[in-house]
DNA sequence: ACCTGAACACCGTTCAAGT
DNA sequence: ACCTGAACACCGTTCAAGT
């Protein structure tokens, strides 16, 4: 009847097999009860047998991200960018909400994969088609920092510098070729700051020109609202 | 010469010392070199003496977070409110910039703990003080999120029912009680958002209100800066 | 090529015991 | 009252070995 007759032999492990399984078991039972022992019990298997599928828990985490970016949808066809921009943050909510772990995990990431770095890429694309300028968007992007994930936390924790998927090592302006052409819209807009920065120098005060622009755009809004006698009177 | 001449019998511990030498050990060697034996060893004591001071790791991390937010500057007597809150948000930015492993730390907090607490009444006592609706003001945190702490995270990560400092725990209604005599508007805009809705349920939908009440008044000030030709051409 | 077993250097925390 | 020592149930990860 069966096609093995010893004991319970699986379909061998693969590294899609084990990312789809560390998503289900992180849903199941959270941040706490996630570990590389856990998820091996999971896949009846020894914890080292994991290895040979994923470097580390660290590049396990990130592949996990990358499993469930994927299920943000693609971007609507909104007339205006507002809407559209709207629109993909919503539904990147609608994701987070059912991976309750994800944000934390995101959060706690070093360095963007690649998966993520289209999302962000594609976004920043809607800001531009839209008509606003690289520079605006670069600062945009900033202020609504996690938000972009359907949660709120500080965007580019590390500079973007994704380990190329090649086997060796890169030359710096070879690496930004190959950026340039699978993330065009992030690297004009990384470029625009440091063209209107003059230099590298100075990453703190851009840093704290970012914070007081989302909080300025914030505290004027509220300003606005507060003159115009806004109320929440009936929500959803 | 010396008082004692035994072996090197410190000052005894206690619950200060032991948060004070916590905070300066996390901002020297960061999250991950920071565990209960490596601030055990930090103090020239077996791990296990920690915890007649503290009662278990998650406990001093909330020890550690009200030590730091005590570092935060008292409310400036700014003639508008705006620029109060801003001040005493940029304070808060500087403070977590010195203690970088604060952040996380803050994020991870299950429930607020009194210094967070008092914290958060204050500015919400400015933002009340400029004459702010308890409605506007409720929303306004939810949409600050955790740029009140300097940096960016959501706020309120769970109900803001702390555990009475008190020996044995009050009925629900003292305890609430007690609370509004020391975060009277705390309590103040909680209540708001209670009368407003009606009822308790819709948590969600609160949450959904929240997530879209910041993000339209971002996008809105975006649409505006588009509009006026804004560019950050000179920056700090 | 893929998986295993034993081991290492860590965790937070308990319990019973020392002074 | 305060601290200790040994132990427990965990981690992520290494190495050398199995099939």
């Amino acid at each position: 009847m069966t096609r093995q007759s010893g004991p319970a032999r699986r379909t061998p492990l693969n590294r899609d097999r084990v990312l789809r399984a560390a998503v289900a078991l992180a849903d199941r039972s959270g941040n706490e009860g996630f570990s590389m022992r856990s998820l091996a019990h999971e896949l009846s298997v020894v914890p080292m047998a994991l290895y040979k599928h994923v470097a580390n828990k660290e590049q396990l985490l990130d592949g996990m991200v990358d499993v469930i970016v994927g299920e943000i949808g693609p971007p609507v066809g909104d007339a205006d960018w507002k809407s559209a921009i709207r629109h993909r943050i919503l539904s990147a909510r609608r994701v987070l909400l059912r991976h309750p772990w994800a944000s934390r995990v995101i959060e706690s990431r070093t360095s963007p994969t690649p998966g993520v770095l289209d999302y962000l890429n594609s976004i920043i694309g809607v800001f531009r088609a839209g008509g606003l300028s690289a520079d605006l968007t670069h600062h945009a992007m900033h202020a609504l920092g996690g938000r972009v994930w359907g949660f709120t936390q500080e965007l580019f924790p590390a500079p973007p510098v994704p380990a190329p998927a090649d086997a060796h090592p890169q030359a710096p302006a070879a690496m930004l070729g190959e950026m340039a052409t699978r993330y065009p819209h992030i690297v004009e807009i990384v470029l625009a700051r440091q063209h209107d920065s003059g230099s590298v120098v100075g990453q703190g005060c851009d840093d704290q020109f970012e914070f007081e622009f989302a909080l300025d755009l914030l505290l004027d809004g509220f300003e606005r609202l507060h003159r115009q006698g806004w109320t929440s009177a009936e929500r959803c």
